[in-house]
DNA sequence: CCCGGAAAGTCAGAACCTCTGACCAATATC
DNA sequence: GATATTGGTCAGAGGTTCTGACTTTCCGGG
């Protein structure tokens, strides 16, 4: 929390902030219409489908608000709502097809970044760096 | 946004998100009352002071957002305003006594924090994450 | 010196995000 | 079958952030 010499939590949320204002950007420029929290939340969405408890748990947000931004991710046509054939109380949250389309976009742009830090970092650090970091997951998320 | 492989800025996410946590705990446990908006605020006041416009621009919020976060933080006894002397317009927003304990105590915790990575990673792994995260911070920080 | 543009903040209003607490329905456990 | 647990919703409140309009002060060119 100090300016001098700052942690490298703080190095980390310079970089994602980078990288996520640069897809929302870019989602937006495409005309998909989102806020940052529901693509946060769409981000943490199974291929084959979650429960919103789940969702919930994964976002790191109460039920609440998951329902909350699913409900107006499935009135964009982002996702859908699905029953559950395994438990008549649980819905399944699925990408929609227009979701998808936004996805695919998001994440060219993951690629085009990541290219940029290539060329920036050079393969091998690149490389390096991804290696680090999954392992320091181990130990940072609760959902690896 | 894949399930897949997620990209390496969400994992900066999930290993900033872990951080900020524990500090905001500890925080909170101390008695600290402060919220998630208001920590990542004061982050980012220099030791000298600094005027509430730039404080806008580093933490990536409009001007009427901070304002409204400092005059939270000096309600709270965590900052204070003084005129800058140099222009009559703008005032310094300064840290104040109290803030200042409270940045102790969250600069302990990220050096807790700082610990047991090296301890899960390895010294050298440690020190060329810190390396890496610098050299990135050149094309990401727009405030570097 | 004075005028117009730029910069530092503030005020007002709206939208958005997130939480706590209470609640219902379906499931699992014993 | 009674009870606890789980999945989800409803209601309400608080917190965060934005856009737009405005005031005051500063600065550079006539």
């Amino acid at each position: 929390m100090s300016r001098d010499e700052p942690h490298v939590a703080v190095l980390f949320h310079v970089a994602h902030r980078a990288v996520e204002q640069r897809v929302l950007a870019a989602l937006s420029e495409a005309g998909f219409r989102a806020t940052l929290a529901q693509s946060r939340l769409v981000a943490q969405i199974d291929p084959d489908g979650i429960r919103l408890t789940e969702l919930a748990d994964r976002a790191q947000v109460t039920k609440q608000t998951a329902g909350f931004l699913v409900d107006q991710l499935e009135a964009l046509g982002y996702v859908e709502r699905t029953p559950d054939p395994t438990d008549a109380r649980a819905r399944l949250v699925r990408i929609a097809p227009h979701g998808r389309r936004a996805l695919a976009l998001a994440r060219k742009v993951e690629q085009q970044v990541t290219a940029e830090w290539r060329a920036h970092l050079g393969p091998d650090d690149l490389a390096e760096l991804g290696r680090i970091m999954a392992r320091l997951r181990e130990i940072t998320d609760p959902y690896r």
